[in-house]
DNA sequence: TGTCTATGTTGACGTCTATCGATACAGGTG
DNA sequence: CACCTGTATCGATAGACGTCAACATAGACA
């Protein structure tokens, strides 16, 4: 808490983005599987997957924090969830008049789906 | 071995693997937040992601604990990481003689890869 | 039998985290 | 300006989590 001197929301991104090969081609490094499992864990929570979901299927990628929040836990909650979703690189937020749109990071999603992929090697 | 049912480890694996639609196809309910957010949390932690990641690259998609013990945490601390990732439905584990072995279940794999596929729809 | 190695379990401890109520901030409307 | 609504932050608290040392268990071998 006390070392959050600045938040590199976008580099968090792009690191996740470019940091790891297919968990199945060799053995993660300490720092790749300390990259990727911030993003693992950022969807780790239901309500955050929820949240995660419920974005990244409307329509354009991107909800208003009013169309999503409605996933059983309080409003400082989902405000929070957000926030942590942000700071893993998988969620930007943009305010626009009354409200704070949400939207999905594409190459990040792309970048956790290939994390996933089963390289014919390993099979 | 006695026939403890204790842990439903296949269950798991196979509710993983036909709980979920992609993330992007439609928002999560909360029972199929719950069922994949177990998953995403197993690899949410860097020692468990690297020990997950050495037992999939490995010869045959399986190795021996001997063999990707090195993670720089203690033995009790990988049997219990190891001990998670099976409940999350991610290995399964076997003991031949003196040494026990984890093997990845494939299929939970593939279906983590496909929650994180982009759907035309979405995109 | 006894001993050695490999792995799992227990109990404890410190830290992180999810949650909430209260409050602050931002922007629109009157 | 004042007031209302949407969202973020603060402070507190209960519970989960990662880690270790100590101990337990399982199999191999003499």
């Amino acid at each position: 808490m006390s070392n959050t001197k600045v938040l590199p929301l976008l580099d968090a991104g792009d690191a996740v983005a470019a940091c790891c090969p297919p968990l199945t081609e060799r053995p993660f490094t300490a720092e790749e599987a300390e990259t990727a499992a911030r993003m693992f864990k950022a969807l780790g929570d239901p309500v955050r997957l929820r949240l995660f979901s419920a974005v990244a299927s409307h329509e354009g990628g991107e909800a208003c924090v009013c169309d999503i929040s409605d996933v059983g836990v309080s409003q400082p909650t989902v405000s929070h969830h957000l926030k942590k979703l942000k700071e893993a690189g998988l969620l930007s937020s943009e305010r626009r008049g009354t409200w704070v749109y949400y939207r999905v990071e594409p190459s990040v999603l792309a970048a956790m789906g290939k994390l996933l992929t089963i390289t014919p090697a390993a099979a």
